[in-house]
DNA sequence: GAAGATTGATTCGTCAATCTTC
DNA sequence: GAAGATTGACGAATCAATCTTC
């Protein structure tokens, strides 16, 4: 699994980058945003659910919103917090890569599945999924 | 698959880290010198096999020569080539990172599987790393 | 005092350019 | 001129420390 993570990223990546103008790391950032919609998602949660560091995100987000892609906004319940928003132009980067990426999961990985395989698969990283979720949850 | 490595692999880094005191990047690299042995092997014929640049590479196995881990030698057959091993140390610590590495993947994730299960993933993966292999070879 | 987020120092990876040997 | 490997400049991720608000 290792070895078949370590050749297909890369191929996404570069298809993100040439298509769309997004690397993965982004295209992953922006698919949370945009899951979450209305009023966006706080950074820490974000953090979380991204496989980054909350200082990464932070720099991440810097880039991002020069770029046009995400706006910050003060979080109307906790004046602690940040809340990160699609911009229009967000939205629409995030649709295209979206469809990119697609194409390239399709290409790369189910396309050399069966049916019965897929299934077998889903359910199975589902469980484990799941499984590491309930036990090994890190500080 | 992608949230399973994301959250799988953090988890084997450390108990690498905190057992072997090497990171999986690391053991990667390690890994491939030891099934090559004898006379070693190339660094660009490493930088292949690892998910890493040659340049990167070439920094990293600085970083392990000093450990006392790896050593280069000269190429017998070809002067612009050089071959890395393990040292006795290296070797000794690679071993000890494999058991706790094996321990890491059972508890993670072959513990999450039957054995059907088990072998139609084995199946799948080394179709879909075959398929790769063949199809699209990046320049 | 703890949670949310940012900043600064450090580390490491990538890319382009360079050097040597084929 | 191409292949093998290294170097230096740059980008970005992590950790610890800091600031603000709860």
């Amino acid at each position: 699994m290792m070895e078949i993570h370590g050749a297909i990223t890369p191929l996404m990546d570069a298809e993100l980058r040439e298509q769309a103008e997004l690397d993965i790391q982004t295209y992953d950032v922006l698919l949370h945003v945009f899951e979450a919609d209305e009023g966006g998602i706080r950074m820490s949660s974000l953090a979380r659910q991204v496989v980054i560091s909350k200082s990464g995100l932070t720099t991440l987000v810097d880039r991002l919103e020069e770029r046009g892609l995400l706006q910050r906004i003060p979080d109307p319940a906790d004046r602690r917090a940040i809340r990160v928003i699609l911009t229009e132009n967000g939205d629409e980067a995030f649709r295209k890569a979206a469809a990119v990426h697609m194409a390239s999961v399709e290409r790369h990985f189910l396309d050399h599945l069966t049916d019965d395989e897929a299934r077998i698969i889903a359910t199975v990283l589902n469980r484990i999924v799941h499984d590491i979720g309930s036990t090994a949850e890190p500080s």
